[in-house]
DNA sequence: ACAAAAGTGTTGCCCTTACACCCATGA
DNA sequence: TCATGGGTGTAAGGGCAACACTTTTGT
């Protein structure tokens, strides 16, 4: 940046991070909430997140808030800038400028302590409750970029454990996606894109009922070419 | 965000915006840099940009900066924000958490007058020297967001003036990408996206050599499906 | 008349879609 | 052996790249 004198002086600004941390359980898209135990907003529903410490990179800061809520470690999830969100009122103790984030676990990382939360818990994204300061603008954000996501990534394997079926795969784009795939061809799909998954080393097959599945986990890539398909 | 006590004691932190503002200049693709006139990395060149005002929205002072630069209204150009730049020691000044900015702008809005930078100029993308900061980050970023979204948005038309023939939107495609595209072929698609652009109204045509084309501007659209085309 | 750019037609190929069909397991 | 889901085959249709062709202007 560019600008006039002593910038430290101007302005006095808190600097936080949010999360907006997906999941899916119980064949449903989740969201982690937690409950505010503290002044503005007591007792609402509000996104995990918290302060950047002095010194702390801001990347850090959410990786930090994400193991500190979740136990996950950053590689084992997906985890990115979403938008930062600055408006003058957004928190009434003053000015707190809020750099969100979005987060996709997979569903092993339910455990949930309270620190400075008196609650936490999934909640359903097709039936959340009004949260706090501009919550809830940032999860329809956060929606909106991950359901694009899944379009041109292979963001979809970050919502499942190391090694997958693909009817499990599937599963997680009918779910973002609120619609229906052909199985045939969602495998021919996947298994063209080059880099998006590979045959998992062990055990090839494991199940229920019908014909055991072969196991994939995530192979290098991140961005497909051309995109994988879209919704309707 | 949830968090601590008293947020306001814990961190001083300036917020900054920082601009990347693309335009098309000369058959090639330009970037508007500053000349630093202070303190850290005097001389060098630098993305144009500011320290947000207390009580203003991080949108709000992107806004007016980039009109501070160019001269530009927000609607007559595309402005989105980027990411944000938080490394603890980007800024030898002490913490400085820069909103990056991307702006996309016609050519006509190329004066720049010098107020807080001793110079200014458009550089060629192809061609810029080391920027201050970590501006080189930020730029590459904005060029790589820049370049995708002409797949699936009609983010080309920022670069036209209000009325354009085909060609030109095609040229700008050519020259961000590098590459060579059919006039035929892209002349369908983009007459194929609903609301891409719609015949402009007043002059059906304007010219040079070779038979004068129509004119066209933008249609309401803004993302497309499905996406326009790809480089190569 | 010729060059040059705008604009239209056409053809062959590839990818996708839809759905029929076979395979392997649990009950 | 039946139900259930995994996995393969295939034929019809649409979209796209490549390129030939026609139109309209300036010189």
């Amino acid at each position: 940046m560019s600008g006039p004198e002593d910038p430290l002086l101007i302005t006095n600004v808190a600097v936080a991070v949010d999360l907006a941390i997906f999941t899916i359980r119980e064949q449903r898209l989740q969201l982690l909430l937690i409950r505010r135990s503290l002044a503005p907003f007591r007792g609402r529903w509000a996104l995990p997140g918290g302060f950047v410490l002095p010194g702390e990179d801001i990347d850090a800061a959410a990786e930090r808030e994400l193991r500190e809520e979740t136990g996950v470690q950053r590689d084992a999830a997906h985890l990115e800038q979403l938008a930062t969100y600055g408006a003058p009122r957004r928190d009434p103790r003053g000015r707190v400028v809020s750099v969100a984030h979005l987060a996709l676990v997979a569903d092993a990382a339910t455990p949930v302590a309270g620190t400075d939360a008196a609650e936490s818990r999934w909640a359903d994204v097709a039936d959340l409750p009004h949260l706090a300061f501009d919550h809830d603008r940032i999860v329809a954000d956060g929606l909106d970029r991950a359901r694009a996501k899944l379009e041109y990534t292979t963001l979809a394997t970050s919502f499942l454990p190391t090694t997958f079926t693909l009817a499990e795969l599937r599963s997680v784009y009918e779910i973002v996606w609120g619609a229906q795939l052909d199985p045939a061809n969602f495998r021919r799909k996947v298994l063209a894109s080059d880099g998006f998954v590979v045959p998992a080393a062990g055990g090839p097959t494991v199940h229920g009922r019908g014909r055991p599945a072969a196991r994939y986990e995530a192979g290098g890539a991140t961005v497909l070419h051309p995109p994988l398909l879209r919704p309707t």
